[in-house]
RNA sequence: UGCCCGAUUGUGUAAUGGUAGCACAGCAGACUCUGAAUCUGCUUGUCUAGGUUCAAAUCCUAGUCGGGCAACCA
């Protein structure tokens, strides 16, 4: 498995187990589960699951499902499953922080008694205008200056529900002047009446992240909390409480977050186009989930190629789309069979090829691996091309066919363009060719070289399939830093649906079947395919070099 | 405006006081029964200004630019 980069986070884990302060590494991926998983965060579980892998430590795999009122069983299952398509295995250390909210109760019923926490009764508004704004100080509240036996029996009656949603919130006495305003008196318990999947009605107050993501870490023995850039400001807050309730303490590093060009990553906004309708669902071939992604053929192994190759810094930066691509080319090359199909079919008539008659041609899976066998592919005196693999006034550096040309159909026939049909409006319609029956295979005996090779299908043999044809989502390189609304960025083209005709083969693919149609690109079945009707995907297309000429 | 974080070719990263390297992208060529793959070569970079040092991408100071933080979300 190519998890053995290193990055920042392995020099510090390095010097952790050098100086002895830990023996064992303990991460863990924390996902909340309220949404689908993406790119992004195959980049943590790549570094939470690769980081315990390296060092032989483990990861643990933990829901924070500490606010029932945006969480949802649906999305459990969806994460787990895409974590082990990711390749990562969590063992028994599957875990919730709802496994830990006695624990966390008793944890605020202690702060309380070292008179480090108290209740609250200010309004949101007046919650966030005593907090103040950055550059001034807050303002202490009144109910700062509780008793510890009142505060005690406030958040007690909280916790019996004695009281009704926003009316009374649990803070951690800090420091109301704190310039890092995760410092000024956070709420840690606020009260939701609502119903937990997994704890069902036995809790009315629940515990917020800040308070309730250090205990989880310290309860479970995690030596590395990953998470990124945005939480560096917790981490003080983080810090304190541990400290404050003198618990074991894991560190907390933050690292970049990934961007990709031409997507975006936030979970909100993926939601929009998936409730909108922009898009067919969370495992849409184009959404740049982990769901989508696999339903568009790509590889866990090209993935975490990727996630390797990019790294792990604090710098935040947009990485180009095409470095993941490269990726999955890379991976597809070696293990996609090669196959045939014709996306925009021209009829070609061999006129020098017995009607009636056809043959099969024996032809490599794989180019340069003998031991992905063979198969057969039917030949007859009808076949279709690719319509840009003809051009009736050739440009320059044109290899492919043209009237009085020579190309190879891929390991059949040499075949030279006799006549070109037309309709009543001057479109090709059809092309006639002979073929050389010397060449039978591909090649002629007298060695003459043919440059252009193109691919083919026979008409008689060949079966039609609905091929989707996928392109970026949006046409910005950067929808979430455009100034209007990303949606106005969504590409008009990103799915194009049309009919092309397959070797014959290709009809019992099964769903999630990776192929090379040669000479276009990778495809693979779609989870609508069927034998009746075969549905494929565009994963991604082959490289272009420039210098090829429409 | 307060605090925190960051800055290395077009992009992503490495170099931990001692030759600025790698990958992608791009360009050129070789090879080729895929204009793919493969192979070869090439172009492009340390934010700025001072300082420390024999030596600075690296350490210090100041600045510039970019990002984060003001949910009873995570």
């Amino acid at each position: 498995m190519s998890t053995l980069n290193t990055n920042f986070i392995h020099d510090i884990v390095d010097a952790d187990l050098a100086s002895g302060k830990h023996t064992e590494i303990v991460t863990r991926f924390p996902p909340e589960p309220n949404g689908y998983l993406h790119i992004g965060h195959a980049k943590a579980i790549c570094l939470d699951f690769g980081t315990a892998l390296k060092y032989g430590g483990r990861c643990h795999l933990r829901f924070d499902d500490t606010n029932p009122t945006a969480e949802d069983t649906e999305y459990v299952e969806a994460i787990e499953n895409d974590v082990r398509w990711l390749g990562f295995d969590w063992g028994k250390h599957l875990y919730w922080a709802s496994d830990y909210f006695d624990r966390m109760y008793e944890c605020a019923v202690e702060l309380i008694k070292l008179g480090k926490a108290y209740v609250c009764d200010l309004s949101v508004d007046d919650f966030k205008e005593y907090r103040g704004v950055p550059h001034l100080p807050g303002k202490e509240p009144a109910g700062r200056n509780r008793s510890i036996a009142e505060n005690l029996d406030l958040f007690g009656r909280m916790k019996n529900g004695e009281f009704a949603d926003g009316t009374y919130v649990l803070r951690a006495k800090i420091d109301m002047n704190s310039p890092n305003l995760h410092m000024r008196d956070p709420a840690i318990y606020r009260i939701k009446h609502a119903h937990h999947h997994n704890t069902g009605d036995k809790w009315c107050i629940y515990p917020m992240y800040d308070f309730a993501h250090c205990l989880e870490d310290s309860i479970e023995g995690v030596t590395h909390s990953l998470c990124t850039l945005e939480f560096e400001v917790h981490r003080p807050l983080y810090d304190w409480i541990l400290g404050t309730l003198k618990l074991y303490q894991p560190r907390q590093y933050e690292f970049a977050r990934l961007n990709l060009t031409y997507t975006i990553m936030s979970k909100r906004k993926l939601l929009e186009l998936v409730k909108e309708n922009l898009v067919n669902g969370w495992d849409d071939p184009r959404m740049p989930t982990i769901c989508g992604m696999r339903r568009r053929g790509y590889t866990p192994e090209s993935v975490r190629a990727f996630c390797t190759e990019i790294g792990i810094t604090k710098t935040e930066s947009l990485t180009d789309v095409a470095l993941l691509e490269y990726h999955v080319r890379n991976d597809l090359n070696e293990i996609a069979p090669r196959r045939m199909a014709v996306l925009d079919p021209l009829k070609v008539v061999i006129t020098s090829y017995p009607d009636g008659r056809s043959e099969e041609f024996e032809l490599p899976n794989h180019p340069n691996k003998p031991e992905m066998g063979v198969r057969t592919v039917p030949f007859s005196r009808e076949i279709y091309i690719e319509r840009e693999d003809f051009m009736e006034e050739p440009a320059k550096k044109f290899f492919r066919l043209a009237p009085g040309t020579e190309v190879r159909l891929r390991g059949a026939y040499l075949v030279t363009c006799t006549n070109v049909v037309k309709d009543g409006t001057g479109n090709i319609v059809e092309l006639h060719c002979t073929h050389d029956p010397e060449s039978k295979g591909g090649n002629a005996p007298d060695g003459r070289k043919v440059k252009g090779t193109i691919h083919w299908v026979s008409a008689t043999h060949g079966i039609k399939a609905e091929v989707r044809l996928y392109d970026r989502l949006f046409t910005s390189e950067n929808p979430a830093a455009e100034d209007d609304d990303f949606k106005n960025h969504l590409n008009p083209d990103s799915l194009n649906v049309i009919t092309g005709i397959i070797e014959p083969g290709l009809a019992a693919a099964k769903a999630g079947d990776k192929f090379q149609f040669e000479r276009i690109g990778y495809f693979c079945a779609d989870l609508d395919t069927a034998a009746s009707k075969p549905v494929f995907n565009r994963t991604v297309g082959l490289r272009e070099s420039s210098t090829k000429q429409a």
